[in-house]
Parts: C-alpha cells; structure tokens; sequence
RNA sequence: GCUCUUGUGGCGGAAUUGGUAGACGCGCUGGACUCAAAAUCCAGUAGUAGCGAUACUGUGUGGGUCCGAGUCCCACCAAGAGCACCA
C-alpha cells in the first residue's frame, strides 16, 4: 500500500468534512487538549515539534473516540525576536517572514494528520489578537497589577534588550547566551509577587510533574525569617537586614551591606571613603557571573561606620561586600561567622570576631546530670604526623587528652594542665581554639550522668621536652601517637571524635544546636529560640517575622520591534496615561527602521510616537518599548475557545466552560517562565472577575528530548539534525509518528535510530496483509477473544498514562494472535482497526474504507473490553523453594490457598527440593506466587 | 556546593507498584520459499558450565529490611537537568 497516497486523500477529506470541528453545542463532556503552539521560525517543523504534536494527536484522538467532545486547538507564538533579526540580516519584513513561515507550517502540521480545528486557529502577531494583549496590560494596570519603575534591570547587549529575570540563564541570555549586564532604567513590570503565596500554594493540587513543580517552587524561593533593624551609631538612620537564623543575633559580630545599598555613601567614614567609592566601582565592572560566582575568594571594606546589635547593644563594624546581593532581601546582612560558611571565610580573611551561639550535642540527655566544664585537647605532632591520644584499652577505648576544669581556671589553662599531667609534654603552640560541645555521658566507675560544656583545644608540638608526669592511681593509659586513620577507626566517643572532625575542618558549624553566648536563649534549640527571638524583636520594635520570596516582579518591558505595542502614552500635563480601551489596538506600524543601536527602533517612528493625550487632548508621545512575548503566550489558551469575539478577549461563560485546559504538551524548558506567567495571569484575571477558575492547566505532560543518532542533543553546529521530512517522503507521516510514540519513553525520549523506523514500517504493512484476511464467516475463537479483550483493556490502561510504547507492543501482540489464522471474522479486523485508529489515523481511515464501513472510522467508539474475558481463568505462578524460583503450578484464577499449595507440594520438582526437609514456613499469594521455606 | 531525575541483555525499551526480570521490537543465528536476492514466514536468542535435563550468576556499586527486592531504606559511584554567595 503507498502510504504517502492514501495520507493525502484522507487529509483533504477531514478537511473538506470538517471532521474535527468543535461543537460548542453538543452534550457529551468537553475535553481542552493542547499542544504549547511553536513558533513559526524556520520554514519547517523538526523532530521535536512531531513528538510533541503528533503524539498528542494520538492521545486526542483517542479521548475523541471514546466519546469526549474534543477542543483541539492550534496557533502561533508569532511575534518574538527571531523575524526581526532575520529582518535585519535579509530586509524581509518580520509580518512578510512571519505570514509566510505560519503558512508553510500549517501546510506542515496538515501532513502529522493532527485532529486540529482550524477554525479557532490564533496567531499572536496579527492585529484581531495584540489588541486583546494590549487589553490585558491595561486591565493588570488599572487593577495596580502593572507599573513602571527605574530599577537595575538585566540588559543584553546583544539582543538590544531588557530581559526577564526568568529569561537570564545562569547570567546569560536565555536566547542567544551573551553575559547579561545591569543597567538602571525605566520599565514596565507586572507585579507577579503579589501571588507568589498563592502560585505557590496551589502547585500542591496540580496533576503536574513533580519535577516541574519542584522547579516553580524553587523559583519562587519562599523562605521564613525575620527582619532586624539595626542602628547606625552617631546616625540617625538605621538598616534592616533579613534572616533566616534571627536565633544567631547573639552571634552577629559584623554587619555588611550590598556595595549597591543606598546608605553606604552616607555612612562611610572620610578615611575609608577611598576605599569603599573603589570597591563600588570594581563590583559595578563585574558581570553578574563574575559577582555571583562561589569560587572566588571573599572581598570587601570596611566603611568606618558601627551598626548596634539590638539585642545587647554592642557596636558592630559594617562592612561592604559584593557577596551581599542588592537584588536580594533587603541587600544588607548581619554577619553570624561561627555559624555561616561565608561569613566565616570572610570573617577570617578581615580577622573580624567569631562568637559561637550554638553548640552541638552529642550523648544521650538523662535526667539527673551533674553539670561540669570541661576541656578535649588536640595535639599533633607535624614531625612524625600524628595525633596524640591516650589508649584506656577496656576502661574507655582510645581518647584524646580530656579533663574537668578547675575553679577560676580558664579552659585554655586547664587544657595545658591536663597535658602536662597525663603526658609531661608541656612545650605547645595553640592552632586554634575549638567550638564547645554540649556532651552528655555516664561514668561507669563513678555511677553517674553528667552533661559537660567542652571546650576543644587543637595544639601542635613545639618540642618533645617533657616533664614528669601526675596521674592519679586509676588512671591507667598508655601515651600513644597515631595517624588519622587510626583515630577514624577507633576512636569511638563521640565528644572525642566530634572534636577532632572539627581541629581537621576549620569552618563554621551549620548543624543544629543548643544555643549558647545568648542570654535568654541559652540551652533552647533552633525552634525555641527562633520563637523567643521573633517575640524579643517585636516586642522591642526592632524587627518582625516575615517571609520573602526569590521570586520578582516581571519585567515586560522590551526595546525592540516585533512585538505588542505597550498601549500608554506620555502627557507632559497628565503624566503616564493608558490608552482607551475603544482606541485599542495600538497598531505596530510596518515602516519602522529597526537597526539595533539599543533604542527602542519605535522611537524612531515619528508618526507613531506622536498622538495626543486621552486624557487632556494635549500633545502626547507614545510608549515606544514593546511587550515581551511571554505577554502574548501567557493568554492564548483562553482566546482559541472565543478566537472571533471582536467585543472582548473571550466570553467569560464560554472559557469558564471550556476551561481549564484538560491535558497541556509540551516541553519543560518554560517551567519557570511560560507556565508560570500564564497561571499568574489567570489568577489576575480572576481576581478582577473575568473568569472564575484558579488555574490554566489542570495536567500537564513534558514530552522528552530526541536526541540526535550520536546521543547528543540536535544541532546544526554539531550537525547531527535529523530532518522529518526526509522519513515522511520515505515511510509516510503515520510510520514517523508510529516510531516516535514506540521507540521511546514518550517523558524521556531518547536518541533517534533509523532501524526503528523500518520495523514500524513493517508493521503497517503486516496490519494491512491480515486486514486482507477478512471472513464474513461468523465464527468465534476463544484464543482471539482472550488477547482481544486483553488488548483493550491494557491499552486503555496504558494510553491514559501516556505510554504509547506499551500500547503499540499491545497492537503488535493482538496482531500476533490474528496472524495465527488465514480467515479472520469481521470483527476482529474490525477491532484491530478501531485501535490502532488514534495510532496510525490515516491507515486506519484508508483500512476502515476498505473493508467496506462507512467514513469516518473517528465517528466510532474505541473498542471495549468485558472485564471476565480479559482475565484469565488459569494462571501460571511461580513456586519458590527459600525465595529462589524453583518450578511454576498451574491454578485456577483465585485458587484457594490450601489448595495452590497442596498442587505446588505434589509437583515431583518441588518435592525434590523439599523431601526429607522440614517445612517452616508456606506464603501462598494467590494469581501471584508460592514460597516454601524449608530447612 | 545544593536540589531533582535516571542507571535493566548487543540496542530501544517492558515489568499489574514488593511476587516467575527481560513483554514488544531492533539486531543476530539457523531454517523455509527463491536460480539468486529482496520481501515474507517459522524457530532460537541475558551470561557462564553442560549434548541435555539442569545448576549457578544477573537490573550501576556496597550494605540493610523482608518468606521474597529492578521496585522499599542507608551509603557510595556515574550521567543528565535545574538552582547557585538566597542571608
């Protein structure tokens, strides 16, 4: 059979029968699928656009036959910045491109054979639709949804444009991949962040990828804390810092300040001015890569000037650092070294102060302990590269020197005591101080709990002098030098062991703790003290509990041409004034000069830029910044229910029927721009009373990547592409889209290979040769009913999940079992081309006809199955002897217990393995398994 | 660095969610048809040992739970994706 004829036959009849046009007055349940419309770039549809479309299609199809109306959309993301560069390379308009790319792609998607209804096409370019956008911004504008500010804005230099946070790709353009810069300008934002709880909150009851979820959390980056508002001595101004640990404030010995933050010019001292207008100008040349990059060694300066430590009034420095980010919080930190990594580099690298606030516990609390102070101490020896330790043998295991302190004995005093007694060594250089332990511990010999603050002390040898030694009479050790992995082996108390990690890593302590250095929190953990903090701060005015988001408002704002004009025109009387709704569109005029000099090339368009004030009438100039795209895809799917209402946007009881979409398609790559911004904007949309539902897309599936025959993702550099049409040409458009729903994991994708083609091309050609088959006889074959039945359940189960590669393998089998015979009745050639209908439409159409039914074969039900012929009545399972598999029984289905067994146990096999054994114990699992254990 | 995802024959991939691992297909081997080839049909195909029945091994690695683990838990390794000085 020639594929490619009967392809086109059936494409110009569905077209001339209307065969998927929606009926918006039938009474079967609705069904919103939608594919996330392309856009039309080059001339032709790649790979990904096939798996994406064609796939789908399948799965659309088959809701349709099972009695679904389908809504199945399609359109075009048709302005953006790809026409106008080609504009400026070739001088072909961006509408000429534009037109002539929709043009060939809708003659491209007809040959996929998609069950889309042109009629409620939607092209975002085109005047009828960017009104409507246009009306959008004005409606988030009156609602105090959207609002211009200056404000540093991510520029690149490159595309000659402000971009989207979301549109910054680890300090790159998202789309060509130019380093980003920060510049200070005026634009439009719409302010997303009044949502974020909710966008947040709602992700929770989404029927959507976990993975795509975790993304859109992450991006919203909702974190509790607190903000502290900290005094600057000798001024009257003070600066507000946020923080997740308001429980450290103890601990804070230095305050620094983003080099961006408003206050540093005022603050810094005459002596340190040099230095901090330096570093400012060093942090304002880095790139946003440069600034952000957590390799690069702490750097930063002292501003001369001390913020108070509300908590116990303490003067504090505060310094400048670019490793503070103005974009973030308040743009201002208080510094907590003991317990924060970068703070604690920083903190050594200046030599500023470290307070320890928090102290780990190690041991197990008990209820009657004796208190006591104690010390570890550490000491090393870089000539033979050993530690010192004391070997209890049975009494204790290997330890390092530890002791009680005495009364009015400091830790450090103690520590050298306790060294010099139990060893005689005596000459000692201090490496550092260690953070104390919480450590709770019961002694044998003395029969009681105790609950000791230690103090860790990490020496190293200066000389092998040794004095005597004073050991009590039950202290029995031996002195004993040992390497590191000696120690890791067997040193086993956990005070000792946690004081020696921390001699080797010289860092802060993140872990949780008891808090200590800290007045009223003194021995609370994390969740206390954050309780009592909260309450101090509220209580004594210098701060509060808050939460706040990564997530930021949403630059629109775009200095390019290809796009929506923003509907606002600039008074010099009234100031920022949007245009009138009746006035809509703001037509985008066609003779622009759209070289990119970084202007918006509107601006260059006299006869555009001059209009009058709606407002006063007086002379008036244009906003000459366009909208970002994201605008115009952030709405198409409530506009394809109503594609031709010119009075509104869409009729609010027309969408609030059609919508939410059902099952949304397509890639993950916009989990945190595209489908974050259109919930955003159906929530907005809502709350103004335009719609009445809470969420655009109800389920969503990410199609995976096809990966070009080498395993490396499609590119033309690489030039590993891999052209659908030239498979088309070859196989025909059902066999290519045959191999991309049975070759793959349709979430996963995966490398595209030329074999699999073939076989599916095979298959069809099988399908028709048994087709050719057909009885008129009607006769019934009990092994055809059993793996008919079989098939349709097992497809049905399997389509819904999205595993086309199951149901394919299921129509191969079915078509297995048919091939046993050289008649076949009608209606098992009927059934299998009623399922492989969603699969292969085309063929199926053209087979449907060819057995003589009336068309379409899409106005019949999807076969179904009767459950008691799909199941088995006997069954195979397995017999275990000791959970390894040994011999199989055969059972009725749901087969007693007793009586499976008593089958299994007469079998010669198993009597084999369990003759002159006893029998312990039987697990009997009718349908699924026996295991019999014996001894 | 953090978070997430994925590791199953020569290959693409299955496995009713803890119950006979490798469905279906590709490839390969043998056979039928043919003067021959293609196409098609039939049989075999995880590895090792054995003529064979069979035995042992086997789902990235190492432990664990369980009568039973590809599936659950812990640690690690590798690949990919996202975030990245987030206070």
């Amino acid at each position: 059979m020639n594929f490619k004829e009967i392809e086109k036959k059936w494409q110009k009849k569905w077209e001339e029968t209307n065969l998927y046009a929606f009926d918006p007055n039938s009474e079967k349940e609705k069904l919103y699928c939608l594919e996330m419309f392309s856009y039309p770039s080059g001339a032709k549809l790649h790979l990904g656009h096939w798996y994406n479309f064609g796939v789908t299609d399948t799965w659309a199809r088959y809701k349709k036959m099972c009695g679904y109306n389908l809504f199945h959309p399609m359109g075009f993301d048709a302005f953006g910045l790809p026409a106008e560069n080609y504009a400026i390379k070739t001088g072909i308009h961006p509408r000429i491109s534009t037109e002539k790319n929709i043009d060939t792609m809708e003659h491209q998607l007809k040959v996929i054979g998609g069950s889309w209804d042109w009629n409620h096409e939607v092209v975002t370019c085109r005047e009828e639709y960017y009104k409507w956008t246009q009306w959008m911004f004005l409606a988030l504008y009156k609602h105090g949804l959207a609002y211009k500010k200056e404000a540093p804005v991510n520029w690149c230099p490159s595309c000659n444009t402000v971009l989207a946070n979301e549109q910054v790709i680890s300090g790159e353009c998202e789309r060509c991949g130019s380093t980003v810069i920060h510049k200070k300008m005026s634009q439009w934002f719409f302010k997303i962040t009044d949502y974020a709880e909710e966008l947040l909150q709602d992700l929770d009851n989404l029927d959507w990828p976990e993975k795509t979820k975790v993304l859109q959390r992450n991006w919203i980056g909702k974190s509790n804390g607190a903000y502290v508002n900290f005094k600057i001595k000798g001024f009257d101004d003070s600066f507000t810092v946020f923080t997740t640990r308001a429980d450290t404030l103890f601990g804070a010995t230095y305050c620094v300040l983003a080099p961006e933050h408003e206050l540093v010019d005022k603050i810094t001292t005459k002596e340190q001015r040099e230095a901090v207008e330096a570093y400012k100008l060093e942090a304002s040349k880095q790139s946003e890569i440069e600034r952000t990059s957590t390799i690069k060694e702490k750097t930063g300066v002292f501003t001369g000037a001390y913020a108070i430590n509300p908590v116990n009034n303490k003067e504090i420095p505060i310094w400048i650092s670019d490793y503070v980010l103005a974009s973030y919080g308040t743009g201002a930190i208080m510094a907590v070294p003991a317990h924060d990594e970068r703070d604690y580099d920083f903190a050594r690298k200046f030599g500023l102060d470290i307070i320890q606030v928090l102290e780990e516990e190690t041991g197990d609390p008990h209820q009657n302990e004796q208190k006591k102070d104690s010390i570890v101490a550490i000491v090393y020896s870089k000539e033979k590269n050993k530690y010192l330790t004391l070997n209890w043998h049975e009494q204790g295991g290997r330890l390092f020197i530890g002791g009680t302190r005495k009364e009015n004995e400091s830790a450090l005093e103690c520590a050298k005591r306790e060294i010099a007694e139990e060893t005689g060594f005596t000459k000692l250089k201090l490496i550092r101080e260690l953070p104390r332990i919480n450590h709770h511990y019961y002694a044998y010999n003395k029969d009681k709990y105790y609950n000791i603050d230690s103090t860790g002390f990490y020496f190293e040898l200066a000389s092998e002098t040794q004095t005597e030694k004073h050991l009590d009479a039950d202290e029995k050790f031996d002195i004993e030098w040992v390497e590191q992995e000696t120690i890791e082996r067997e040193v086993k108390d956990a005070l000792h062991y946690k004081t020696f990690e921390y001699a080797l890593h010289d860092e802060a302590i993140t872990a949780d703790g008891l808090h200590i250095n800290s007045e009223f929190l003194n021995g609370l953990n994390k969740e206390q003290a954050l309780d009592k903090m909260y309450a101090w701060l509220e209580e004594n005015k210098c701060g509060q509990k808050t939460t706040t988001y990564k997530l930021r408002d949403w630059l629109v704002s775009r200095q390019r041409y290809w796009g929506a004009p923003i509907p606002v025109v600039y008074c010099d009387k009234c100031g920022i004034v949007p245009v009138k709704e009746e006035d809509l569109p703001v037509v985008l005029p066609d003779d622009v000069e759209f070289t990119p000099d970084g202007e918006s090339p509107l601006k260059k368009c006299e006869s555009f830029m001059h209009t009058t004030c709606p407002n006063c009438g007086g002379p008036a100039t244009r906003e000459a910044d366009t909208l970002d795209t994201f605008v115009c895809s952030s709405w198409y799917f409530l506009r394809y229910p109503d594609n031709h209402n010119d009075e509104k946007p869409f009729n609010k009881d027309i969408i609030n029927k059609m919508l939410p979409v059902d099952k949304y398609v397509g890639g993950i790559e916009h989990a945190c721009m595209h489908l974050l911004y259109a919930r955003f904007f159906v929530k907005a949309l809502r709350d103004m009373g335009y719609l009445s539902f809470d969420e655009p897309f109800k389920s969503l599936i990410h199609q995976g990547l096809i990966l070009g025959p080498d395993g490396e993702k499609m590119s033309k550099s690489k030039g590993n592409t891999v052209s659908p049409d030239e498979y088309v040409e070859e196989y025909g458009s059902d066999v290519l889209r045959g191999y991309l729903m049975f070759g793959f994991n349709y979430t996963e994708g995966g490398p595209w290979t030329d074999d699999g083609i073939k076989a599916i091309n095979r298959f069809y050609n099988r399908v028709v040769r048994i087709v050719r088959l057909i009885s008129e006889e009607n006769k019934q074959y009990e092994d055809l009913e059993v793996s008919m039945h079989k098939t349709i359940k097992a497809i049905r189960t399997d389509i819904e999940k999205f595993q086309f590669n199951t149901c394919m393998s299921r129509i191969m089998e079915y078509t297995n079992a048919l091939s046993k015979y050289e008649s076949i009745p009608r209606k098992y050639i009927e059934t299998l081309i009623l399922l492989l209908a969603p699969f292969a439409p085309h063929l199926s159409e053209e087979l449907w006809a060819q057995i003589g039914n009336p068309y379409s074969v899409y106005n019949q039900s999807y076969p179904d199955y009767d459950e008691e012929k799909a199941a088995d009545t006997e069954i195979t399972i397995g017999v275990q002897i000791n959970g390894k598999l040994r011999d199989e029984v055969k059972t009725a289905i749901d087969e007693g217990k007793d009586v499976i067994l008593s089958k299994a146990l007469s079998q010669e096999k198993v009597k084999k393995y369990t003759e002159g054994k006893e029998i312990i114990k039987t697990i009997v699992i009718p349908n699924k398994i026996v295991n019999i254990v014996v001894k």
